[in-house]
DNA sequence: ACCTATTTATAACG
DNA sequence: TCGTTATAAATAGGT
């Protein structure tokens, strides 16, 4: 896909293969998480290399459940197997149950992983702490955006505001002298409230 | 990833998603199939969509080949605990669950009905935000439980074996004694290995 | 592992 | 969903 297309089939030369293996594995999963989170889908993906490594990634990060849940929804891999005499009851009750489960785990994805609590995992707990606080200080990074451009547009208002009331008292002083060219009136030498005038400004 | 970078987050417009669901399902389908060609690998994907629907890709034509290759290959870890562990879910810790479940999902609510931080206003944010932390803490806590009750047992269990210990450094000079009422013979007065010992207590 | 020229994927729009 | 196109991302080949 760069310096030149790619036939696709195998790659003879093992070093190549091995590097684009590593490559594109990468991307690959890369790909499937960003779809899992942009389209709110849950994937699993296996990978075996030629020799036999494994890679894996599941979005809700419990692939067994993944498995199950797949299984449960084909009903041919059932047939498929040699499971047919087990009672329908008991197959229909654990079905029934996983998908209630599957629901929940939808539901929460990523902060889920708490369910028993003799058996937590510290490390996804971890996890979730982490990315709350990401979440948290972002909320506030924004917080901290929207007041400094509340503070910039007052301190621009009050730039205009000034200006105007610098005009408005020049008119006064020009009017004030035309009714009283003897300048014997008390002119008040304050400048007119801003809270008023600012409605006509903005 | 065109006509303006896209933020890693769920799309929220739901016509945008289900878009960018199928053109992206489809992408990933073919780097996997690419890969598996390329490099001589064996992948398994599967995709639920938010409703459920399954698309998959097995590259070898047998998704349940490709399943029973990963659990073959995984540590027996896992089974083991969901067998072991399922059994031991009591009431109470489906109470818990309930609520910490509710919790999550009111959070979560709040979060997307919110659309995106960018439009919230300040006090929102601020609810948001102090929901957050309060979720935080609950985390932090049940870490803290997790840890605590990992240190008892692990105390009560170097109890048991400090107790296993002496019992058998009691025997063993018995049976010396025994052996060589005389005392003339080296008793070695290191204690047994506790390691293999220990799986007969739990 | 890192660097770019190029190919591919895809977001926005109709 | 399908087609188009401008642009972002992935990555082949090289160092």
């Amino acid at each position: 896909m760069a310096r030149g297309k790619v036939q696709m089939r195998r790659i003879e030369n093992p070093v190549h293969r091995q590097a684009t293996f590593c490559k594109r594995r990468m991307g690959l999963l890369k790909k499937a998480k960003e779809l899992s989170v942009l389209c709110d889908a849950d994937i699993g993906v296996v990978v075996f290399s030629p020799h036999g490594k494994i890679y894996e990634l599941a979005t809700n990060g419990n692939m067994q459940g993944l498995i199950e849940r797949y299984k449960s929804k084909l009903p041919e891999a059932q047939v498929e197997s040699n499971e047919q005499n087990i009672p329908l009851v008991t197959q229909q009750d654990v079905l029934l149950l996983r998908q209630e489960v599957d629901l929940l785990q939808n539901s929460l994805r990523y902060m889920y992983g708490e369910r028993d609590i003799n058996n937590m995992n510290l490390g996804e707990l971890q996890s979730l702490e982490s990315n709350l606080e990401v979440w948290v200080n972002n909320i506030r990074s924004t917080k901290m955006q929207i007041m400094s451009r509340e503070i910039e547009m007052l301190k621009s208002k009050e730039g205009i505001l000034k200006a105007a009331n610098d005009i408005l008292q020049e008119r006064i002083v020009e009017q004030s002298s035309i009714l009283d060219p003897g300048g014997n009136m008390m002119i008040p030498q304050v400048p007119f409230q801003l809270t008023t005038e600012s409605n006509y400004y903005f």
